[in-house]
RNA sequence: GCCCCCAUCGUCUAGCGGCCUAGGACAUCGCCCUCUCACGGCGAAGACAGGGGUUCAAAUCCCCUUGGGGGUACCA
């Protein structure tokens, strides 16, 4: 076990939202840096300027705050080895992109996007590796103002050794060994002086003293790439992990098409952090045959790289959704109230401003509704008939359980029972029903299903009684006038 | 095409040569609880991709095949 203090990094480029798949490899990095008590750096890599923009460096920022994903240094941070933009890093990479040419492990070349695509379509279609020719790595100062005066503007590529091998050392998957025959003379700055990410990725690493570069195993095939640019500049190689890709249900790579991937949709959605936090935790890792659930303090304890699957994992909705489920049932009252408020006030169930007595209606029915709600968002559809007065009736259920000949009758004298039932709280309304039911000799689900029927349009809903006390009893008495009359009209058709 | 990675129930995984007639979780199904649903409890079904080796012994080690994924950009 080494001393230094062990820097972690997440480097995303700002092209998109915060996907999950980042979201798994920032929180990799993150566990992994506070289980050593180090040091986790968030690093914006938008050198591609065509793509990055402003709200995908806020969306991702915003993605690992709501995860609770600190980051030590970074933006809006600051720390010791800025800036973190690598837009704001263009001299530092100029600088070593100089000294690679300086020593000749580097050089100008003049051929044009366009004329290498035509190049490699060619050199693959006669069977060939479709890797750069190499005909501007020898120019002469005339051969390159020639090309110059033609108004080409030039990149710079590196020379890479093409005898030999690279080995990359895995924390996860071992030594992996390539070929350098495989790799050609790669761009690290661009004709419009950004520098490509396999370079600038170095650099950083570099300078900002990562000891760990955690990442997703896409980036395998361009580790032996960088590890020629360390060597290339005299620095020492970092560890390198590289976790399994997370992937939809078909197998292939997660993306829109298989579902949400963003982070913040989940948020939107009705998600718990710590419960993206958790599945993901488990995407690629794993502490036990049996722990599943783990709190933030245990996943810094007991997290290890060693414990990470080489396996791709396919993201399971499923699972998810029965996970938030578990944490949506350890929220208090007060706090599951906080978090529902917003989502009925945005469907207009409940009003903007909300008084005592509406806040502890809301209570009512957010702990009602908790066993039965796996996401925040489920809230609204499955509490919706206490907050309309026109519900909508489920055919079905009322074909099966308000049609029977005894409900007319039997309605009429619950709702006698329960005008008199003061306070209108679930105990008084079960001696309510009690009496009805003795009164008509009949079974409670006999007597209760038409009354659910009635009240909330449905034949699914929390306990009787304690929808009833959280409806209210005048909106109770009303539903159940309407329903006596639409049960004496549907027994009339049906005669 | 070439290079690299990966391969245990439908899914996430435990397993790091004998403890495995392969364990757990989600999903599925059944039963219990019960005013419905959910929660909870109990139970069932369900996997070592195929073929060769190595070994007294292989899910575990090696090789091949097959399948999947990734890379091969002036994207990251």
């Amino acid at each position: 076990m080494s001393t230094t203090q062990v820097r972690t990094r997440f480097a995303p480029s700002p092209t998109g939202y915060l996907h999950v798949g980042g979201a798994r490899t920032a929180l990799f990095n993150w566990l992994y840096a506070r289980h050593h008590g180090g040091t986790f750096v968030l690093r914006i890599e938008d050198t591609d300027l065509e793509r990055s923009t402003e709200e995908s460096v806020t969306g991702i920022l915003d993605g690992l705050s709501w995860l609770q994903l600190t980051w030590d240094e970074g933006p809006g941070q600051g720390g010791d080895f800025g800036p973190y933009f690598q837009s704001e890093r263009l001299d530092i990479y100029r600088e070593y992109v100089q000294e690679l040419l300086d020593g000749d492990k580097a050089y100008l070349c003049y051929c044009t996007p366009e004329e290498l695509k035509v190049r490699r379509e060619e050199a693959l279609a006669q069977g060939q590796d479709p890797k750069y020719d190499r005909r501007c790595a020898n120019l002469s100062a005339s051969q390159r103002r020639a090309l110059q005066d033609e108004g080409r503007e030039p990149v710079v590529r590196f020379r890479s050794s093409d005898v030999g091998t690279t080995e990359v050392n895995d924390l996860i998957r071992g030594q992996i060994t390539f070929d350098n025959e495989m790799l050609d003379d790669f761009v690290i700055l661009k004709s419009d002086g950004m520098p490509t990410y396999n370079f600038a990725v170095v650099i950083d690493d570099h300078l900002m003293q990562i000891t760990h570069v955690i990442r997703g195993d896409d980036h395998i095939s361009n580790t032996p790439r960088q590890i020629q640019v360390y060597e290339a500049l005299g620095f020492p190689v970092p560890e390198f992990a590289h976790l399994p890709m997370i992937l939809g249900s078909d197998k292939t790579r997660l993306s829109k098409r298989h579902g949400a991937t963003s982070v913040t949709e989940y948020r939107d959605d009705g998600f718990l952090p710590e419960a993206l936090v958790n599945y993901l935790a488990l995407l690629g890792w794993s502490y036990s045959a049996t722990d599943t659930l783990f709190t933030m303090e245990e996943l810094i304890e007991k997290f290890s790289l060693d414990r990470v699957s080489r396996n791709p994992a396919v993201f399971d909705m499923k699972k998810l959704e029965w996970m938030n489920g578990v944490y949506l049932r350890e929220v208090e009252p007060g706090r599951l109230t906080d978090m529902v408020m917003p989502r009925l006030q945005k469907e207009g169930l409940v009003p903007k401003t909300v008084d005592g007595a509406t806040r502890a209606r809301v209570k009512q029915i957010a702990v009602a509704l908790q066993t039965r709600i796996r996401t925040l968002d489920e809230i609204v559809p499955s509490s919706r008939y206490f907050f309309v007065d026109d519900i909508e009736y489920d055919p079905a259920a009322v074909e099966k359980f308000l049609y029977r000949d005894y409900v007319p009758d039997m309605f009429h004298v619950l709702h006698d029972e329960l005008a008199k039932a003061e306070p209108f709280t679930e105990t008084n309304i079960e001696k309510a029903f009690l009496a009805v039911q003795a009164k008509v000799d009949r079974k409670l689900g006999d007597v209760i299903q038409p009354v659910r029927v009635a009240v909330t349009g449905t034949r699914v809903s929390p306990g009787m009684y304690e929808v009833l006390a959280a409806l209210g009893k005048d909106r109770t008495l009303t539903r159940l006038k309407t329903g006596a009359q639409m049960a004496k009209k549907g027994l009339a058709i049906h005669s």
